[in-house]
DNA sequence: TTGTTTACTAAACAGTGTTCATTATATTTG
DNA sequence: CAAATATAATGAACACTGTTTAGTAAACAA
């Protein structure tokens, strides 16, 4: 009996004819303004028919999180391909910048909104998509201990901590609008000169 | 004709009273959950009245948010009491860190929420809070290279951009609950020692 | 063909921010 | 003091929101 398992298709399918129509929108515009019935008018079914397939709007906004994760993995695990480890954590921190400019929304899903955090907490699940990107940043900091540029005791953890935290700080700080109070359009400019400094600073103090 | 003084005041006392119910229900139950209704409730007045008095939410959490800058700036400055100019900074650091953990709320409508920025928007003013608590970090930057903690040639803008994005970054990964990704409860531990590497950060790479 | 399961939806619930015509009150004027 | 006016406050509505539920229509199994 094949039709099961056509009915289990079908069912994954409309997940994904939902999840489709929600990125569309919330990148379209933003989170906020998009809502459960704007998602249901764009696949022509009524509102009720997504709760069928996604519990809430948080599960819906954790699937998109999801996506959000794999997304910025294939971008940063492209620096893979630079040879010498710091400079690998370099252009990390590049597509890092650029990934979170570049995907202004999704960033803000991934790193601030609490709701998809909510519905971890509600599964008894842990926040395996962060783990995962933190962990990519703690291996290419041993890397860079191991091609000797940052000293062997240091603690990679705290340190990829740190690192995050400057980075995350940035971009936020950036994407929340917090930099306009400069007055001028040099925001990108002060970014990535702030981030070269920041540069400097591991590489003088990890070693 | 004191009349008008007396309606004035009375006005004046309005936009206290609606904001005090305002900030009393935000704090106990955070910013979402709490609506106009509620906070008409609470002073025991229409909802419909808090709009001669706020022209609209945006504007309410604006008040509250420099609010929140007042009372920071307040800690913050407690600082100048330390007298080497370093040690300042690191207490700075410290202060930054304890504002943010006692106050989420705050720290969120400060520094992460879009509504207050979209109020300054409108009516064609900088972020002066920002700009503000920004130079004051600068300052005490300064103090550093003038007491011969970092070099000459340091950055002074670029440097404090760089500091306050370490500090943003550090308490919002810990305030948007990212830091449970770590499974165990040592997070305001690991934040201390974040802090602490980045503070030696600063030390050896800014002389 | 009948009975049952499945997929879907209309309608409602309880809320949201916001506006506006209307009412009640206070102040000013004749 | 009474009438006219200005001000303050509100009830009710508008156009939304996320979510639930009872009921319908279609697909399947017996």
């Amino acid at each position: 009996m094949g039709i099961l398992e056509r009915k289990e298709r079908e069912k994954e399918e409309m997940r994904r004819k939902i999840l489709d129509a929600a990125r569309k929108l919330f990148l379209e515009q933003g989170f906020e303004k998009t809502s459960i019935r704007n998602i249901a008018d764009a696949i022509e079914y009524s509102p009720a028919t997504i709760y069928l397939y996604y519990k809430d709007k948080n599960e819906l906004l954790f699937a998109l999180h999801e996506e959000a994760f794999l997304k910025m993995m294939e971008e940063l695990s492209k620096v893979v391909s630079v040879k010498d480890p710091f400079e690998r954590l370099v252009e990390m921190g590049h597509q890092y910048i650029k990934y979170a400019v570049e995907n202004p929304e999704l960033y803000d899903l991934m790193f601030i909104m609490t709701a998809p955090m909510e519905t971890l907490a509600c599964r008894d699940e842990i926040w395996e998509d962060g783990m995962k990107s933190f962990c990519l940043l703690q291996t290419v900091v041993e890397q860079c201990i191991t091609g000797g540029y940052f000293k062997k005791d240091l603690d990679v953890e705290i340190a990829s901590l740190t690192i995050w935290s400057y980075m995350h700080g940035l971009v936020t700080i950036y994407l929340k609008n917090r930099m306009n109070m400069f007055g001028d359009d040099r925001q990108l400019e002060r970014m990535q000169l702030s981030y070269k400094m920041f540069v400097e600073m591991l590489k003088i103090s990890f070693k």
